[in-house]
DNA sequence: CTAATCTGTAACAGTGGATGTTACGGAATG
DNA sequence: CATTCCGTAACATCCACTGTTACAGATTAG
């Protein structure tokens, strides 16, 4: 395995969300967009939630909405708030200090790894989940679609 | 978890052959200075044989060894090397398709992700293995050490 | 030719993160 | 007070990754 799922499952939900202004959805409803169980759901909205994302109300006629508007809602800022981890892992156990490789490898690998980390953040930064709203409505008239759920 | 540890081992190891450019390295050596079972050692040096990036011999006085000039070796290559995968994953489960959000948010995804993951590639085509054997060599100097092994 | 060295790879155990599921308490509504 | 929905603990699976043992094959020294 090398990435969770987490970050295209929680711009599904925002995505739905933004498609929805006007209304609370909850999460049974999202479940049954995205294809699993309520409570997989929660734990991800509770990720957002506690980002600023997203607000939540309990009973009847209760559920999720956004707290801002689509646009301003940054990839990277998901990204952050879903704890995905570095695309780089360092060695498990500590590589052996009396050889000079294995002493400064790691130095050597954080600057490199930093770097390319950055240039993925700032495209991620770059795109909100407004565009993949937009991205999703333009795809759906093209195919002349009618379905909603 | 999230990425595997492949590539930063894999640099590991070419970053100690570049350093021992004479010599055949057993796996068992760079076992020694990455802090790890041999054929863990072996498992990824095939990996970059089938790349191209080294050649193997067995026997006495057998080992490993670079096939070209460290310099030529980007990151970018030697991570498909090793197969780290993508930074992002998609749903496990396919989601519902009569939802326009869950018909089309993979297609509306994967232009973002690509976009994320070139930029990430682009950085690590700019590095190689030889600056990072320059990097290590500049901080064994800086710190005044003189162990090898 | 034989012993020693080292690769090549199969096989298996253990670990840990991620996901899916059930269950149930708490909050809000009518 | 019954219903709806969130919040979260608890547990089961699953699967990639890592580590380890074992052994066959290749190569070389003597």
């Amino acid at each position: 395995m090398n990435a969770s799922t987490r970050l295209t499952i929680a711009l599904h939900i925002l995505t739905l969300l933004a498609s929805n202004p006007e209304e609370t959805v909850t999460s049974e409803y999202i479940a049954g967009s995205v294809n699993t169980n309520p409570v997989v759901i929660r734990r991800l909205l509770g990720l957002l939630r506690t980002a600023g994302l997203v607000v939540s109300q309990s009973g009847i006629g209760g559920g999720w909405r956004l707290t801002g508007p689509p646009d301003s809602i940054t990839l990277l800022a998901v990204r952050r708030a879903v704890n995905e981890g570095s695309p780089f892992n360092m060695h498990h156990q500590q590589p052996n200090p009396s050889c000079p490789v294995g002493r400064h490898i790691q130095n050597a690998l954080v600057e490199v790894y930093a770097r390319a980390e950055r240039a993925l953040e700032a495209e991620l930064a770059g795109a909100t989940v407004g565009q993949l709203l937009e991205s999703v409505q333009s795809r759906h008239r093209d195919a002349g679609e009618s379905n909603k759920g």
